[in-house]
DNA sequence: TTGAAAGCGCTAACAA
DNA sequence: TTGTTAGCGCTTTCAA
């Protein structure tokens, strides 16, 4: 069983390979082939089941109808939602998603978006970078070639974005507690700290905390790293009961540290702290499973999804004039 | 910045293209190259950054490096961590990983595999799929088609399989339950209840309770949609309570369904429940901060992306003589 | 040990 | 309104 090829059906039709390919292509109309011609066209390919050959197309007109997404980790549930929601907006439009994890390793990124632009060739990329810095992708290469960053901001590069208010959602969560009666604040930030959601939503605590006139030693800011969350947050824990210096509340910057540091309440070691107050930057399903009531930062993950997809065909389009960024506005959610 | 094509290399090292293409694909010394030239080509395309253009090769040999995989929904953390797996163990071979989810809906799954063979090209497919009978396997075009189902089988269809052992795990976590002296219990299968995962899981509960002559009317099987989920849970821990018939144990038949039950089980109007024991085919990390003892049956995701990718490229390669078939066995976890 | 040339299947400029 | 033809960049057969 041969796969067909436009060959056969010029042959069966008695018209050309270039007319059926105009008409394949949606172009019959601007090439003034007449309506019953198309029709027959039409009718011909669907009864036959003709599809073109995806690599010769491609080849010709050098684009792929590829759009590759690249995350630190498709397996937590932010980026998966978030890329649910952009494959689901993209397969509309003709276009096929590819999800590529860079374990936030910014060199494997960069081997991806390589690989991914050399050899793959994507018609264009949506990046939640782990880059701290702008030396990748100022880059005269990215000039031409349709990129979108979301989540995260590149520092000192002004290219695309589709992120969330992290300064504003973190003040907000944080005047809420300060509001609440909370004096006492630990926040939990994961390093890379230099990521520009963490020091943003590091910014809004810093900010409310001090227009609140809480004390230094009361709002304090506990580094744990990407590889070893757990551990670190253990550590941390403990200080706070060796040193006696158990905050009111712990703030999380991000899932997987607010993830964790659900884990460390459970042990024994730690029932000391079970009744300190969690507040989390995103909001997760887990949340309404458990016992303990977190208040959390939600992100809208649709919306992102949405969002960015439209923008980056926009942009392969050549729809963009300068830079565009959207940023939208995160939800405080209180259990 | 144009791209380097294959012929500015020849120019550049006065080299034909065959033989630069020669080097490039490692048959080098098949044809009978010298070490000397070999290098130096090697030399000049790593000094130059060139890489081929994938279309036109993959037009030249009618393959692709893409690999598919078909899920209901990749954000459920069960397929999360199998593509992870199966991502790194493909990508290490040089394979590029293309994830679709087809949400459980079987015509769905029909266009995905349809437009990814026909157009997309890709060169294998791993398939958990949303079928209820062969008619779509069947076809004689998967006669010549690479493809591995994973996680389900296909009633009354013989192909390539990598699966765990579900009737096993399941009796083995029933006959647990049963040997801790619980007698009475609700086992909850979502529908379609034809999924080979749902039906082999729930042969096992039945098969555990009859052994132990357990009553019929104390081994109650509920069933929830897909759908409806929470809803369906919903409504029959009211009827649990309305007739007064709570069982000691409910025993969920997947992750989802345990996720809902947690859910409600936080509800007042079911504080009545909440001592119930609670056992789940598939352990998720969640069971680790809640304070509720869950007893999981473990499925080993890894594995289950390792062996595909291995049996998926060997059935590429032809290596597979016949059908392959791989189960896997699940662990019982005790909290 | 190396090179010339054909051709994968398609699209688009140009011609009719 | 439709057809002829060149060529996208690569691999591979065949020849030297």
């Amino acid at each position: 069983m041969r796969r067909l090829h436009l060959e056969d059906i010029s042959k069966q039709l008695g018209y050309s390979k270039t007319l059926i390919s105009m008409v394949l292509n949606g172009k019959g109309n601007q090439y003034g082939i007449s309506k019953k011609t198309q029709a027959k066209v039409l009718e011909a390919i669907t009864r036959l089941n003709y599809s073109p050959n995806k690599f010769a197309r491609s080849l010709r007109t050098g684009r792929s109808f590829f759009i590759a997404l690249i995350v630190s980790d498709i397996s937590n549930s932010f980026y998966a939602k978030i890329a649910k929601s952009i494959e689901d907006e993209l397969s509309k439009r003709g276009y096929q998603l590819m999800i590529c994890n860079m374990d936030e390793n910014p060199e494997k990124e960069k081997e991806l978006i390589d690989l991914l632009t050399n050899q793959q060739g994507v018609d264009g990329l949506i990046v939640a970078s782990a880059q701290m810095d702008n030396d990748f992708y100022n880059h005269p290469r990215f000039a031409d070639l349709p990129i979108l960053f979301i989540d995260r901001v590149i520092p000192n590069h002004k290219a695309n974005y589709v992120v969330v208010d992290n300064y504003g959602g973190s003040l907000e969560i944080v005047n809420y507690l300060i509001n609440e009666g909370y004096r006492k604040l630990a926040c939990f930030a994961i390093t890379p700290i230099k990521l520009s959601t963490i020091e943003d939503r590091l910014s809004g605590f810093i900010r409310a905390c001090s227009k609140a006139e809480i004390e230094k030693k009361d709002a304090v800011i506990c580094e744990v790293s990407f590889d070893n969350t757990y551990q670190d947050i253990e550590r941390s824990l403990r200080e706070f009961i060796v040193t006696d210096k158990v905050p009111e509340v712990i703030y999380a910057l991000n899932n997987q540290v607010t993830l964790c540091i659900l884990k460390a309440l459970k042990k024994s070691e730690f029932a000391a702290l079970s009744d300190i107050k969690l507040a989390s930057f995103d909001d997760l399903d887990v949340f309404n499973i458990i016992d303990k009531k977190v208040l959390a930062v939600s992100q809208p993950l649709e919306e992102i999804g949405k969002s960015s997809s439209l923008l980056i065909l926009d942009i392969i389009a050549g729809k963009q004039l300068g830079n565009s960024n959207i940023v939208l506005s995160p939800q405080l959610i209180n259990r």
